[in-house]
DNA sequence: ACAATTATGAAAATGAATTGCAATTTCATA
DNA sequence: TATGAAATTGCAATTCATTTTCATAATTGT
């Protein structure tokens, strides 16, 4: 089974195991999320699928992302804005971001020396890490190419 | 001149580089802020304030935090929260952040070995950081010993 | 002191996140 | 297939921090 596959089947199971019902658009919210497979507003994913469904509506998109951060297919960040992101998550490594002040790309990358780093600067404050977040901000390759445009 | 001399003599050089007056009620928010050295929120901020000096506004506040943003005293920064802190800024280098999710303690710290390998992360991605993020969150050394209180 | 300009406080506006509620849909069971 | 409890949906209303407006007060140069 393909990753969307599994994330959908992840999905269908959180519903089973929380008494939740099946739904059209809801489906379609979420499938477009995983298949899209990258980050999101709720403005954004709601754009994109009006134009798909019209009769979606904010609300739902809203309801269906909060839903899929629960079930953990999703994860929500703040990139020092004022507004929310979702971002799928891969059942694999945990992946941190380098983020466009100019084009708003965001590119995921792992690194498993800075992970390892970050574990001994925590063990030397005696502090137990739960989650973290490292994010570089600048200007994407090709930004940088445009700089003075 | 100690460091907070420092932080308020860059604020007044800001001050005449643009014809801003000087303000009793300003300056002593601005002097709280710097003298305190730590983080708040416009709220947090205001509530200290407004003990000592009840007749200063949460406007009043606002505005300072934001000025001192704008003048490179202050950072603004999301922590995952819905609400903006700032924290002051030292001219000496940078740092980053353990959260504690349980008290909201912030600790900072500073690990030149995770800067240069941010650098190479970058110079993969051929970009161009001028500003990074780094947060860890979880329980400080306190909130670890009363975990399951 | 006067004029010009900035600072202040209170209230209103903004904007995103969230919720309440009535109408609709789903689904297990009769 | 019909039923009813429970979930879903759309819209409007609310919340809550941030930001702006505007009338008034304070500051600064002349």
């Amino acid at each position: 089974m393909n990753k969307h596959g599994e994330a959908i089947a992840q999905f269908t199971k959180h519903k089973s195991t929380h008494g939740l019902k099946s739904s059209d658009k809801r489906s379609f919210v979420v499938d477009h999320f995983i298949q899209a497979d990258r980050h999101f507003t709720v403005e954004e994913l709601y754009f994109e699928v009006k134009k798909l469904r019209p009769e979606i509506s904010y609300s739902t998109v809203y309801r269906a992302l909060k839903l899929l951060a629960k079930c953990g297919l999703a994860s929500e960040s703040m990139f020092g804005e004022a507004v929310s992101r979702y971002e799928p998550v891969h059942s694999s490594a945990h992946h941190d971001h380098l983020i466009c002040n100019r084009c708003g790309r965001i590119i995921e990358f792992e690194n498993d020396k800075i992970e390892k780093l970050q574990k001994d600067v925590a063990r030397n404050y005696d502090f137990l890490v739960s989650a973290h977040r490292l994010e570089l901000y600048g200007l994407c390759k090709k930004c940088r190419r445009k700089k003075n445009r």
